[in-house]
DNA sequence: CAGCATCCCCGTTGATACTG
DNA sequence: CAGTATCAACGGGGATGCTG
């Protein structure tokens, strides 16, 4: 209000809350659902076949269609259809879908680095229900 | 199989695939739920009220609660209850929760970045089916 | 083998009302 | 202000059966 003050702009440092509320949120349901990590996962070493990825993952047939479906219409994902018999379909990351594999790995990474202390936390929470 | 080969490791660089499935997959589903990752954005800028958090974000009372309470559970977040009245509670990020918000955030700049491409192929599936 | 269609369960979320 | 309690709606996801 008054002059010669500069209007300190309202947010500052302010890394992630305008940020998280749109796509971001989207995207880490996306990858936070039960299967879509998964999956990215055991692509990270090469195309699979559906029935590979079916063995490798517990999942339902029906879970696993929805979810390369989904993948792929993201453009996370190829779909390639070989005209054999029986038919024969492999799933590969697309590149958009690798470069998603670095971020995704920071917090698998932050997991298995932390998952210790969460576990600590969530036994002191039902003890004594807080942790300080 | 001929003599003299080396058989090439199964899974060479394999970054993922087991790691995915524990621990990991859990943490991912907690930050990719449909708040918790508002809440610890919202919390990095240093800590809130219960109604501060609740005009920020738009959230039922209930789910605040309850994100709050699972995310204090998991050594995430603190708690601090004021004996005043009216009642006033602050909510801050652990040091734990720090931790992860580098992770998080390096999700959050993937979105923002790629979010692009992303709608890009989903109007490119819709129009054709796939995206090559 | 790959995948769509159907039915159904149940966990998550929201709305509303009430309490310390 | 900061919750808790209760109820109803929605949607993810499993089971099963059928097709190209």
């Amino acid at each position: 209000m008054s002059p010669g003050h500069i209007e300190t702009p309202v947010r500052p440092p302010a890394p992630c809350p305008p940020d998280c509320d749109g796509f971001a949120r989207e995207l880490l349901s996306r990858v936070g659902d039960k299967w879509s990590l998964l999956i990215i996962g055991h692509l990270s070493n090469g195309p699979l076949r559906f029935s590979e990825l079916r063995r490798k993952i517990e999942i339902s047939q029906r879970m696993l269609t929805l979810t390369l479906r989904s993948l792929e219409k993201d453009g996370l994902i190829t779909r390639t259809q070989f005209p054999t018999i029986p038919p024969r379909v492999d799933y590969e990351l697309t590149p958009l879908g690798r470069t998603l594999l670095e971020p995704v790995m920071g917090l698998v990474l932050w997991a298995n680095r932390h998952s210790g202390e969460v576990e600590h936390a969530r036994a002191r929470f039902a003890r004594t229900g807080t942790q300080d």
